[in-house]
Order: structure tokens, then C-alpha cells, then sequence
DNA sequence: TAGATATTTAGATAATTGTCTAAATAATAA
DNA sequence: TTATTATTTAGACAATTATCTAAATATCTA
């Protein structure tokens, strides 16, 4: 998973909001759609995007799934930048 | 320039690596083509995504336009992504 | 088992994007 | 001015993407 998944993970608002949602915690497909106006094979689509993009994981309890943020990649694309501005700790 | 311009801008991989190049100092439109195998106007227009977004600036030197890295917008991609981990100094 | 609920997958469509060629603009040099 | 160099803009095209509807899969409950 390279920076270009990601990157294309991040760029559309609706993803976004959903890493800003999944700060309070674990949520469910359907809580999460209820945040949103479109139909949930939409939102699934985001979230497969999401998960191929390592931003966020996800586990089955039962009937539902839970989806949970991932920070992993954000701190390397946070390291990527951070090299950009010339203070990466590992270079130079 | 929301987010959603600079994260587009972002998710492609000759816009991230002529970042990457403007690192070392300002150059131009002429002497990142060195490093393309592109034609000039594509990466035209990757500079004119880029500028948009923020994340570069241009100034016109006689015949050359000189490109520099603006690093205020991954300052402030940075700040969004710690909130997402709950480090934000401005929150909470 | 059958039925209900939660979620994903498949397939279609309109909008966006990265690239190209050709033409236009800007600045310098002869 | 004319020619040359540097860069952008315009227009076209193939590939990607966000969304939808409809169907499929997974789980639980009666």
C-alpha cells in the first residue's frame, strides 16, 4: 500500500468525515450511514477504499461490522511531509 | 483551497515527486521536465494542480517560471491528521 | 428451516482526470 | 521586427471514480 492509495483515500470528503467519526470510537456500517445521505452500497464502497488504504481495519461481531481508525498510515504520510519540509529524523 | 484540492493534488505520483525534486530549492517548469518523461504541457498542468492546492509557488525570472515548495498546507494536513489521532493541540 | 437485518458485490452511468498534440502567450536575442 | 526558447492553454480521448439499483452473502431469530 503506497502513498498513491491513500492519498486517493483521502481525497474525497465523505471518507474524511468518516475518519473524523470513527475518532469517537468503533462504529457500525449502519450507525455511520446515518450519517450520510446515500445508500449504504456507497458507503461501503468508501469504506472498502478506506480499508485497502490501511486507514481503517475492520472485525465482524455478528450481524455487524465495526470499523476502527487506523493511524498507522497517517504517520507515515505525516513522516513523508515532515521529510518534505526537511525535518525528517531519519534523513539527511 | 479546502483539503479536498490539496489531497487530490497529492494522490498522484509525479505531482508527489515534484515536490519531492523542489525540496533541493526553486526550479523550473524546464528543469523538472529533466526528470519526466512527460511532455511539457502535462506537466504544466500537474504544476497548475499543484499551485492551486497551495502546495507550490511560482515567479516568473525573465524567460523561466521558478517553482518553490509551499509547505503551509502540509502544516495544516498535519494539524488534521493529528486531531484524527486525538494530538491536537487546537481541540479538545 | 424461513424470514429479517446488516453489509457487500455486480453492473451501469455520468463526471473527473492524466495524457497527448497543436496552438497561444511571454520573454529574449539577432 | 523576426526568430527562438520557455511555458501555458485549448481541445480530444482513454482510464478512473462516485454514485445508483439490484442482487448476493452473512448472521441472527422465530
Amino acid at each position: 500500500m503506497g502513498f498513491q492509495e491513500s492519498f486517493k483515500a483521502l481525497s474525497d470528503p465523505t471518507r474524511r468525515e468518516i475518519l473524523n467519526l470513527l475518532r469517537a470510537g468503533p462504529m457500525s456500517a449502519g450507525d455511520l450511514l446515518k450519517h450520510f445521505s446515500m445508500t449504504g452500497a456507497s458507503l461501503s464502497h468508501h469504506l472498502s477504499i478506506l480499508k485497502n488504504a490501511g486507514l481503517i481495519d475492520d472485525e465482524r461481531q455478528g450481524k455487524y461490522i465495526f470499523y476502527t481508525l487506523n493511524t498507522t498510515v497517517l504517520d507515515d504520510i505525516m513522516n513523508w511531509m515532515l521529510s518534505l519540509k526537511g525535518e525528517n529524523r531519519d534523513e539527511e
